[in-house]
DNA sequence: ACCGCTCTAGACCAGCCGGTCTAGTTTCTC
DNA sequence: GAGAAACTAGACCGGCTGGTCTAGAGCGGT
């Protein structure tokens, strides 16, 4: 979870520029919230290059922002692993990181995918988020052990970050979010 | 969370009618996603009805549809404490009529207000949705006590249930949710 | 200098969006 | 049964949507 920043649009590619204000705003909106025209705006950039880099337009490119999070997500869950942190640790450690990613765009922003979710049904874009969940969930798994144990654990941490997530921008307050998941990491990481 | 049934649509008026019709679609798709001519469809009313019910348009009718969500989860969530359940089995039966909700929607339904999430900033609406949460997460911190170990409590209880939802419908399969949520009714019962 | 390829640029389009408005029908009240 | 109020009905509108298409700019290779 880098910097996938669109006010230094001139740095990056027009193809990478694309998929970070989409990545963006869809955060920001959900899918069907969004329009190209906005997504144009904030990458500035015309509408040719849009569909010369993305021929499947609006949801090809939804997919494309998903497989971007969902990559940099996980290779961040992989590096936090390999230092063989305990998992309540890591859980924590990508709240936090959720928080300040709140808090800098004033509770607008959904981190991950949750606003996402809001997605045209049974569609590409649906098995592509679906996928990224999967990825995260297996990382939390092999992690706590692989046991039936460690995939319910698992599925508690994801479901206390979105759910925190979900909980703390409504309440425009991270205090929600640190709550649920600083008991849900405690209740992981006992054995 | 009785029933809020479209397919009968003669047996309420058709103010009812309409909030049914839109809970139901904003639970599928998401604010953006729904369009007023999906709404009278699935109601089987004129534009003429829902402009003279709700003035306000799109966004007054998806307020009265949270509201309606609201009242009765709120409700229930009373009675259930009323019976002096604990918080965590409380927690387990919401969560079990959320699957049935989810199995018979075939994973296209929401319930509670996951999908609602992505709705205008800063709008009337946002805020509706805020205090449902209020309420709900009230219902739990006063059921357990009250306290502050209380508060962590009831947001790990609704957060894992709206995020075990989001997982389950995602995966299409309600076990995601299942798992979060006994994990944390676990943790939420030992004192 | 020429070509071919990648990418930018934006005019253009059919269709749908939420919302307004007037006319008609039903239902309640007296 | 007269008249008002509540509600239904749907034509209509301007604006915006996602998407297509043609024209051309920039640039590397030869």
């Amino acid at each position: 979870m880098t910097n996938h920043d669109v006010e230094t649009p001139t740095l990056m590619g027009s193809k990478e520029r694309l998929v970070a204000a989409a990545l963006s705003l869809f955060q920001a909106k959900g899918y069907h919230g969004v329009a190209i025209s906005d997504i144009l705006e904030a990458a500035d950039l015309p509408k040719g290059s849009l569909y010369h880099h993305f021929p499947g337009g609006k949801e090809e490119l939804a997919i494309a922002a998903v497989g971007f999070i969902a990559d940099e997500v996980d290779a961040r869950l992989a590096s936090e692993f390999a230092k063989n942190k305990r998992a309540g640790a890591v859980l924590l450690e990508l709240a936090h990181e959720c928080v300040i990613w709140l808090q800098r765009s004033d509770y607008t922003q959904t981190p991950l995918l949750g606003l996402l979710a809001a997605s045209p049904g049974e569609s590409a874009l649906t098995q592509a988020i679906c996928d990224a969940q999967k990825r995260w969930l297996a990382r939390f798994e092999t992690a706590l052990g692989g046991t039936e144990a460690a995939h319910d654990k698992a599925c508690l941490a994801l479901a206390s970050l979105e759910g925190g997530i979900s909980l703390a921008r409504m309440s425009r307050s991270s205090d929600l979010l640190i709550r649920s998941v600083t008991l849900a990491a405690l209740h992981i990481n006992q054995r």
